[in-house]
DNA sequence: GGTGCTAGCAAT
DNA sequence: TTGCTAGCACCG
């Protein structure tokens, strides 16, 4: 048995990103295993953390005393072998400790908490207690929450002996349990009592008599017993006094999912779908890492290609993993993959209760789910002998997670699919550039669908040049030609979706005698007008004021509301067309549980004639009523500074004109731009990805971006504006003496938006071919980031950002 | 991330 | 000389 457990412990830093040695008590012997949470001693004090034990042996060259673990947390390993080399190899690639990228890897509810209290060991004076135990002892201690005289007063109380400080971690995984009931009696037995209280008391007959063909070895809710038997709790609780069955503590899962699925059969499949679930499962059989690209336009079938592959897998006995990005994951899609795989299906994703994430990945973990469909972090499931693995929307950019670990799903997903031999699906109709390039190497299968299912024809895309609409009609967000296909649609009963571009564009506002623009606080941005709340808020920290009336500035009343926000679209619409009814869906309108499913459901049952929102009504949505689709402002997200700027927009434009026509009814769909010319806008139109491929990735050659070449970038933030430009300059020299002079270092600049809540940010890009002195330098800078840290100093590295602002 | 050690400094 | 604070290495 082994001696030594090496623990990585939850303390995110350079010095503790290797495993610790500590004693295995001989208790513990026959507990511990490798994938554990353990609580183990950690520091020079007696403070308690959480950890996870990464190796078991006899030896170890740490000549010091090893401290022995405290407790085991798990009856049974959280993280298997695949997930903790896949945990290396994440903290490798992301730059991130490895505790953090484990910690992204398992369900909230079994993170810690650690938690430190203090107590008196001896009697304190009244006044004493007065002032740092004024509701009783012990008390909570976090110097973050507590005033700088409390804690000073407490630790000097602490090193006079007179208080000690206490820890505690808690772990929060808890699952729902229920009643269960067991006969204690054999049936005969039970059979034989049941005739004797018969006359007397009928129900407590009832009751023997169905715990008579209960299987003996089977524990079934208290709950199911009392309707099955027809009796109430009460007579279980006489008859388990009685002896006649036993109560035991009975583990039960929540289900997330409260309505029944109606379940599908197979579709039949086109030509080109057939050739690609073909060509899917080869691989699957053939238990290849093979990776395809599925390029579908929208309506094209992906869908039931993908859920044919799946099948594919499970008749292999191997099991699936489905991605979808977060705002896609609504119950239409959710359904579709239960209808057709029914209980085996597990689902991860935001909108579940902690409990529910955890059951599902309980479920997940124990083999009984193999179908799991979830959003980013679903990547990690737990799941074993995988068959396939499917990204849809594979170029969302919510598939790069923005804190760290700063991974991309994809990157992970590809690896997964090595580890198990299978292969990956990663499904769009507008790809990302990085992805259709890989495809054009030959590293990726390329599986084209071009054709519409049901072969509906695609929707007529029109442009409408608003710098000729505003000479004409002045500013309105409303163009004539929009307009009157709005009515024509509200007189034939159809449904309409207008879509408000929110990037880069927002309402502000601004004094028109000086020019003066209400800014927050706290970061370097305009405030944003909220009629809900009746007030400004800025949208990066949250700060909220209330509407001035007078300018700050120059005291005018001049002050007035520039930009476009989905509220007062939804005025100006209102005014219009008095009669229309319109239903408004943005990060306002759906931030309550639930209200973003309320919204599309009210929709599609045509209690609404306009959907208007911003991007999130682009993706995933099928409502055959729809034929008209309006895009108020095309072009907001073009002049960011971001050489993504034009991908987004003709993805963003692609999708949301497949929302047109989707059943029998032909689509048309009005784009209002100001940048009717643009490449991205125009091509948009004609539904040309190929083309936009080939010009894009010109422009991305010309600039020497990604997918040309590789892409870092680092940025510092700090409170005072100098201290973080100053880090980045010797973050710079490090880079320029330890790269190659191939390697392109862009910077350092402010970021776009320089300050956010109470920081400045400063930013370097780092573009290269080949570069293999980067990840030295780059762990270099790590380990020098680590002393200025504790002075509110953060470097942050970005392998591949998705947002180069 | 938290801690006790140590150096440096001011109050006594 | 003592008391306190800030900076810092270290935690198994």
């Amino acid at each position: 048995m082994a001696q030594i457990g090496q623990i990585l412990v939850d303390v995110p830093t350079m010095q503790t990103n290797d495993p610790y040695s500590y004693a295995i008590p001989a208790e513990l012997e026959h507990q511990v295993q490798v994938g554990m949470r353990v609580i183990v001693p950690f520091g020079r004090g007696h403070r308690l953390v959480s950890g996870v034990v990464v190796g078991l042996n006899d030896v170890t060259n740490f000549d010091g005393k090893l401290k022995p673990i405290e407790t085991v947390l798990d009856l049974v390993p959280v993280l298997n072998t695949e997930l903790r080399q896949l945990a290396d190899w994440l903290a490798n690639t992301t730059y991130a400790f490895r505790i953090t990228c484990i910690q992204t890897m398992l369900p909230n509810l079994l993170k810690t908490q650690p938690k430190r209290q203090v107590q008196p060991t001896t009697t304190l004076t009244p006044e004493e207690m007065a002032t740092y135990f004024p509701e009783g002892a012990p008390r909570d201690f976090d110097a973050t929450k507590l005033d700088d005289a409390t804690v000073a007063g407490l630790l000097k109380l602490q090193r006079a002996g007179k208080v000690e400080v206490v820890y505690e971690v808690k772990d929060k995984a808890a699952a729902k349990t229920t009643t269960g009931i067991t006969p204690a009696l054999t049936p005969a037995k039970l059979q034989e009592i049941a005739g004797e209280v018969a006359k007397r008391a009928p129900k407590q007959a009832e009751l023997l008599a169905y715990l008579a063909q209960m299987p003996a070895d089977k524990v079934v809710a208290q709950a199911t017993v009392a309707k099955k038997a027809g009796v109430t709790p009460a007579v279980i609780g006489t008859a388990a006094d009685k002896g006649w069955l036993t109560k035991s503590t009975l583990e039960v899962y929540r289900d997330p999912f409260h309505q029944p699925v109606t379940p599908t059969q197979p579709l039949k499949l086109n030509p080109e779908q057939q050739v690609a679930v073909d060509r899917i499962t080869q691989a699957i059989d053939g238990q290849k890492t093979e990776n395809f690209l599925v390029e579908g336009v929208t309506g094209s079938g992906k869908t039931e290609v993908y859920l044919q592959s799946i099948a594919q897998a499970l008749q292999q006995g191997r099991t699936a993993l489905m991605l979808v990005p977060e705002i896609a994951l609504t119950p239409q899609m959710v359904n579709r993959v239960k209808a057709r795989f029914g209980q085996r299906v597990a689902v991860l994703h935001s909108g579940l209760s902690k409990g529910e994430q955890y059951d599902e990945w309980r479920r997940i973990d124990r083999g009984e789910a193999t179908v799991v469909v979830g959003a980013r972090s679903a990547v990690f499931a737990p799941v074993e002998n995988l068959g396939i693995i499917i990204m849809d929307e594979e170029h969302e950019s919510s598939y790069k997670q923005d804190e760290n670990p700063r991974y991309h799903a994809r990157d992970v997903a590809l690896w997964r699919g090595q580890y198990h031999h299978c292969p990956v699906v990663l499904g769009s109709a507008t790809p990302s550039l990085e992805t259709r390039a890989r495809a054009a190497k030959g590293l990726y299968t390329r599986l084209v669908l071009s054709k519409r299912a049901k072969a509906q024809p695609m929707p007529t895309v029109h442009i409408v040049d608003m710098r000729e609409q505003l000479k004409q009609q002045g500013d309105s967000d409303f163009s004539e030609p929009l307009m009157t296909a709005i009515q024509e649609r509200l007189d034939r009963h159809e449904q309409i979706v207008l879509m408000l571009n929110r990037r880069g564009y927002s309402s502000f506002v601004m004094c028109r005698d000086c020019g003066f623009v209400l800014k927050c606080p706290n970061c370097d941005i305009s405030l944003t007008l909220h009629m809900d709340t009746h007030s400004m808020k800025c949208h990066y920290c949250g700060h909220e004021e209330a509407i001035p009336h007078v300018c700050p500035n120059c005291h005018s009343k001049k002050i007035r509301y520039y930009g476009t926000g989905t509220q007062k679209v939804q005025q100006a619409l209102e005014k219009l067309l008095p009669t229309a009814r319109i239903l408004r869906m943005d990060v306002d309108s759906t931030r309550r549980k639930g209200a973003h499913e309320r919204i599309l459901r009210q929709f599609g049952e045509h209690k609404a004639d306009i959907l208007l929102g911003t991007q999130m009504i682009a993706k995933g949505l099928d409502f055959p009523n729809v034929t008209l689709v309006g895009v108020l402002n095309a072009d907001t997200a073009l002049g960011l500074p971001d050489f993504r700027a034009s991908e987004r927009t003709f993805q963003l434009l692609t999708q949301v004109s497949g929302r047109a026509g989707r059943a029998t009814k032909p689509g048309e769909v009005y784009i209002q731009t100001f940048n009717p010319d643009h490449y991205a806008i125009q091509l948009a139109q004609s539904q040309d990805y190929e083309r936009f491929f080939v010009t894009e990735m010109h422009m991305r050659h010309q600039g020497s971006y990604p997918p040309y070449y590789f892409a870092v970038q680092l940025t510092a933030s700090h409170e005072e504006e100098a201290v973080a430009a100053k880090a980045m300059y010797q973050i710079v020299d490090a880079l320029k003496q330890g790269l190659s002079k191939d390697a392109i270092v862009l910077g350092p600049t402010p970021k776009a938006i320089a300050r956010v809540k109470r920081k400045y940010y400063y930013q370097v890009v780092i573009k290269y071919k080949r570069e293999p002195q980067l990840r030295p330098v780059l762990e270099q800078i790590r380990q020098a980031a680590q002393v200025p840290a504790r002075h509110g100093l953060s470097v942050t590295i970005d392998s591949e950002p998705m947002n180069f602002m």
